[in-house]
DNA sequence: AGAGTCACCTAAACCGGTTTGCTAAACCGG
DNA sequence: CCGGTTTAGCAAACCGGTTTAGGTGACTCT
């Protein structure tokens, strides 16, 4: 029955200053419109009343809310567990910052990106990784939220952002080839789609561009020598552990993301295994531990912080001039970084060592 | 002139299906009170209109957001760079999924951590490394957000979250001197309050267990071997290099940060100088790549991902019953994991054989 | 003195929903 | 066939601001 200490309304500044709503408002937001010394006094009547404007209130009329939202089809809690996504947020804060906007994360609500998508109060999006065969996209576009899609197969109306995943994997590939490498095993990134692989995600693309270096040589890389897990280190190790289980005996590990491939190594370790002794590791990202890690990894660079900020820009653009101005579509480049953890296939075996098998 | 084809209003629904717009309404959050029929009626409409209820309009009405804030005190674009940060908002965002919470990420807005706190839509807030020097503190609880600090000296008004930093420092501390070093150099976090070094920040509690143990065999840490710098790579590595260059030679770096040990590493390394044969490192942290660094990295183990669950859980119990239940406060432990990056002390100091200084 | 400006401030409409009474019709037992 | 209870749906108030379209009085000009 006491009175709720409520944050207190413009109605409170106003009665208290004996003044209008609107002249509380003006005070605020177009100080000039009123008289110095009103502006001052409501000012200070706010000051000590603690009054803030009701942030979701200013949104409904300004119709913005200087949010840009960052959409991920995978929990957070596994996506922030890449330091890839570290990275990549760190462009998207970047250029979002400078441009007076604030940063909401966007996942799945109890499975749903619909959902999570519909409570979320942004001007527009960044969606990562989010396939073309996610219904959410045109869920987005029918509300009318401008988006832009980055490492997904580029959908004409939306902008996007993407790297040139061939040909990093392919020049991963021919080195890994020159080494004198022809079994080996691939580690891919989880499709974050629904009902089976994405047939033109990340995963597929850079399949396409190690296939394509094998293929220059004659060689293949069979489905089976494929495995698909989580894009962290836990995924990695899980995934070395179990072709081991299975039987394989790769001399060269491609993996799709450094964090799978510094799982890898760490599988390899325990294994007793010399890196790039015995297998040679290559990953994809290039993150800024990958020259840390031991052995340093040779990886496919790709400039994640630009990422963020090229999707951001371009997202910015279409919020700011609202209308037709047709959508960019940006593709960044990669580079092989030849470090430590690659080395010419070797000459004899261990497992020949274990046994006639 | 011509139409722009705004998203559909409650309204729209309401005169297409011949209904009011309480009927809508009922027939999205209470189809019980709707005839069966008139209800999926109304619902097909919505649907064929492209209808979705505007957000932020459900938000002002409803009075929460169903969103978390994590507020920091620096942009996220530094915060981002450091794997700690990761790791963190992967706590966060577990516990925040798990109770359908959305996650807003809030950072200085043009410098003024105040004026980004005002635009925020957030029903409540986990503040990490904010000093109470920052007088933010005081407006966020005058506009009656809860708030939980995580990393800070507590305040006994909010729910807080922090490590036991002084134990953790003084365990790396006494291993230090326990390997007969002596001359050391700490690398300490670049203190995020405004106007000086925070008198009781985490660099100052931790730098107090380093002299602890320091302490006990009669042995000090002047102010001189203590540098601050970003928590990054790039921050160690630069304050490395200066450390050197301004002559000093110590044989163990004690880093409150992995982020910045490996930096340290990097510059040692291209200092020609051995870890730790030359000179051993210690972290602070425990990332996930810590082991996987090299060397393996010698850290003070923090349970990273339950500080951001926890945060988050004690916010959440301060949302639901607003009321004046007191806050808790709650401090987890810290740990010395021995790696590889520290040994004893060189019998030969290297910069001998460099000249007589 | 009357018309025209200007400076300052306000009432009311609006943003896009939700929620609170309330009413009219259908239903019910006797 | 009547009074009482449900059921189904509506109008209007409300959330907390911003913005539009005036209104009022003082001042200027002729």
């Amino acid at each position: 029955m006491e009175p709720r200490n409520q944050r207190p309304r413009i109605a409170d500044v106003a009665r208290e200053a004996g003044v209008s709503k609107t002249a509380v408002s003006f005070a605020f937001n177009s100080p000039g419109r009123l008289a110095p010394g009103t502006a001052s006094r409501i000012r200070e009547v706010a000051e000590h009343l603690g009054y803030t404007p009701h942030p979701v209130a200013r949104m409904l009329t300004q119709g913005q809310t200087m949010t840009i939202g960052v959409l991920t089809p995978q929990a957070l809690s596994v996506i922030f567990s890449n330091p890839f996504f570290g990275a990549f947020s760190e462009g998207v804060a970047l250029a979002a910052e400078e441009y007076g906007f604030g940063l909401h994360f966007i996942s799945p609500l109890h499975g749903s990106l619909a959902r999570a998508m519909s409570r979320a109060t942004v001007d527009g999006v960044v969606a990562i990784g989010l396939s073309d065969a996610h219904p959410e996209v045109e869920q987005i576009r029918r509300a009318g939220v401008p988006i832009v899609l980055v490492d997904s197969t580029a959908l004409p109306e939306h902008g996007s952002v993407e790297i040139d995943d061939v040909g990093g994997a392919r020049a991963a590939g021919e080195y890994i080839v020159s080494l004198g490498h022809r079994n080996v095993l691939i580690l891919g990134v989880e499709p974050p789609a629904p009902g089976g692989p994405d047939p033109d995600g990340v995963t597929a693309r850079r399949l396409r561009g190690y296939r394509e270096a094998f293929a220059r040589v004659g060689a293949t890389i069979p489905d089976e020598r494929v495995m698909v897990g989580p894009a962290s280190i836990e995924g990695g190790l899980a995934i070395t552990n179990r072709a081991w289980e299975d039987g394989l005996r790769p001399t060269a590990i491609l993996a799709m993301s450094d964090a799978m491939a510094i799982g890898a190594m760490r599988a390899l370790r325990d294994l007793r295994l010399e890196i790039p002794g015995d297998v040679s590791v290559v990953g994809f990202d290039d993150i800024d531990l990958a020259p840390h890690v031991d052995p340093p990894l040779t990886t496919v660079h790709q400039p994640i912080r630009r990422k963020g900020e090229e999707a951001v820009r371009l997202l910015l653009t279409v919020i700011e001039r609202r209308d037709q101005a047709k959508p960019e579509h940006r593709r960044l480049e990669t580079r092989l970084i030849v470090r430590a953890s690659t080395g010419p296939v070797p000459s004899h075996r261990k497992e020949v060592a274990r046994g006639p098998d």
